[in-house]
DNA sequence: TACAATTATTCTACACCGTAGAATAATTGT
DNA sequence: ACAATTATTCTACGGTGTAGAATAATTGTA
């Protein structure tokens, strides 16, 4: 397994390019694909380089998991001027949770970051397709707030239980049904 | 800090009563205390013993907190035949929060173990009080995984930003009201 | 009573983890 | 020319869960 022993120092030319975002793009294929935060050595060894190397570019391992959550944040759905209110809803939870259920870690680095920090992108494009319906404010930040926090803890069970079967982000029609015939009736 | 240097082997007499109850009990008063699950290392230290002593009782530290877990589960509120079904509902979201927040650590190996584990202490408890709604099948199975996971992910919440005084257990309230009218127009 | 089996404990050690600090070598600035 | 900066590797520390062996007290049996 070990193998190299490559050169101390600084490499020569510009070549093999190691950089903040190469190990990004690694950390999340990595992320993808063992379903699990990798740890810095083996995120490391898989760029064939020295561990201690990921830190020239990051400070400490939440760093670089920060990174990776404010870089994926922007990909989840975001509700057009036109669309249908509870169309948009439905795509942007789908997207929300397909995010949380494909980078395990994302959620809790999510939620230790809070504070107007990526957590607020989900909090945003809800208050853009809620519009359409007039809540009053209280209505609205509850109803946020019981949303956030259920897809939350539908991600972490779907963390939790990796993928036994019994869990599936279609599992979210049902109550997103329940959801929105109560917002629908306020 | 280390010192002791006890004698091996079987220690004689009765004495010193090192047991799973005494382990599963110095754990519990640990994860309350120090906010976090502590090390079998920092456990069995703070037992005055060695960290392998911990190993004769339990098969490994999942089975610790999974003991720990299915024996803490059952203090939440247990709903009475004459409650108002919206007074039970509080108390029992209440507990459940209060329990998960007190113990960091409970609501990973809740999720972990589901299926039939403790995690259906809290559905069995939903579905006494729940019934004086007379809800059809589809709505009581949506209505309790809209609730559950909202709890989840609440507990997750508060566990994330450990208490930095944004977030308490009080904000349950708007939440559960918004979710008790959806159930009463249903 | 002798001694074998069982039980409860400690000790040692391994493979991981994040990461601090020093050594090293290439590039860049003066 | 040579000093400073930058990018990298190596070594090491203190932490984790836990496997395996050594040890000693108790219990069961002949």
């Amino acid at each position: 397994m070990i193998v190299k022993g490559k050169k101390r120092g600084r490499p020569s030319g510009k070549s093999s390019e190691l950089s903040a975002q190469v190990i990004l793009d690694k950390a999340k294929s990595l992320m993808r694909n063992e379903k699990k935060v990798p740890s810095i050595r083996s995120l490391a060894s898989s760029l064939n380089v020295d561990a201690m190397a990921i830190y020239h570019y990051f400070n400490n391992k939440d760093a670089l998991l920060e990174s990776i959550t404010t870089s994926l944040i922007e990909s989840i759905y975001q509700p057009q001027v036109n669309d249908d209110w509870k169309k948009a809803l439905t795509e942007l939870c789908t997207s929300y949770l397909i995010l949380l259920d494909s980078y395990p870690g994302l959620l809790n680095t999510l939620l230790s970051m809070e504070g107007t920090g990526p957590a607020q992108v989900f909090v945003e494009r809800f208050n853009i397709l809620i519009k359409a319906l007039n809540l009053s404010k209280e209505a609205q930040d509850n109803a946020l707030n019981l949303l956030v926090d259920y897809l939350h803890g539908f991600a972490l069970a779907l963390n939790c239980q990796g993928d036994e079967l019994l869990l599936h982000v279609d599992q979210l029609t049902g109550p997103l049904n329940f959801y929105c015939a109560a917002l629908e009736r306020n």
